[in-house]
DNA sequence: CTCAGTGATAAAGTAACTTGACGATAAATG
DNA sequence: CATTTATCGTCAAGTTACTTTATCACTGAG
């Protein structure tokens, strides 16, 4: 039952980033790009890193990273300090769209905070950071 | 921020689930047949009801009951009310599939519960309740 | 009785992966 | 040093979990 509970609104946060991206002209961008913008984002990391970091198989992530970068949201640059390596520099357009992420989760956050009651909003969030801290443990 | 909260317990509880599938011998079952034993499960449901439910196209839920019903976990019975129609059965091992589902499911939050210090662990569903509640008018 | 509507599914195509292999470089070891 | 060993990004091929399109079987309303 937790299950249901918790992935509605995971699939309501990602449903507004995606509208709000498609609204201001991101169209190229669909559910599998998401991952690569979460937060922190991959500005100045490298794609190992990065796959790592996501979760994600390095082939699975540079399968991303190619759409990505064909569609001029981010480049792929020689790492100065390693002639093997590649450093993931996102462009003003990829910014942009991370913004445009952002706004739709804080806008999202607001409107729940609100309808909830700020305080419990708090509340829900400082469970949630506690539940992670049991749940890194795994 | 609050996206990746709330999606690490979500990937908790179907590592859980699937961890203990396989344990107990259902290593036959994978991340993509879950969401068909998902609550309340697909007993004596017609596939393209289970598949709106779901949210999901009806040629998706088919091509996973055709699997599931391989591996022997449901059947497609042919409905008596309506010919054209099917309703889906789950066999002993389905039930017994759902039940260890179930079991890990409560398992976890048992261990959540004790972690988090029970009355905590309710405020947390009884806000996850209404921020569902919230969620689902859009 | 006809005919638009609905239910299941088969067929073909696609997206998002996976596994395996590669050449290039770096770091560790003798 | 020299050489083995590990790591980095990427390509290629295969797989999986879908989607879109199309069909056939049946229903129920007029």
């Amino acid at each position: 039952m937790i299950g249901a509970l918790l992935r509605m609104p995971v699939d309501a946060v990602h449903r507004r980033m995606l509208d709000r991206l498609h609204e201001r002209g991101y169209t190229d961008l669909d559910p599998a790009h998401l991952v690569v913008f979460q937060w922190p984002g991959p500005d100045d990391t490298r794609p190992s890193e990065l796959a790592a970091r996501l979760q994600i198989s390095k082939q699975a992530l540079n399968y991303l990273l190619g759409q990505l970068e064909r569609l001029g949201y981010l480049e792929r640059c020689p790492d100065p300090h390693d002639q093997r390596g590649k450093r993931i520099m996102v462009t003003a357009r990829g910014r942009a769209a991370i913004r445009v992420i952002r706004d739709a989760v804080n806008e999202l956050e607001s409107a729940w905070a609100k309808q909830l009651e700020p305080d419990r909003f708090e509340q829900l969030k400082t469970l949630l950071v506690d539940l992670n801290r049991l749940t890194a443990g795994s």
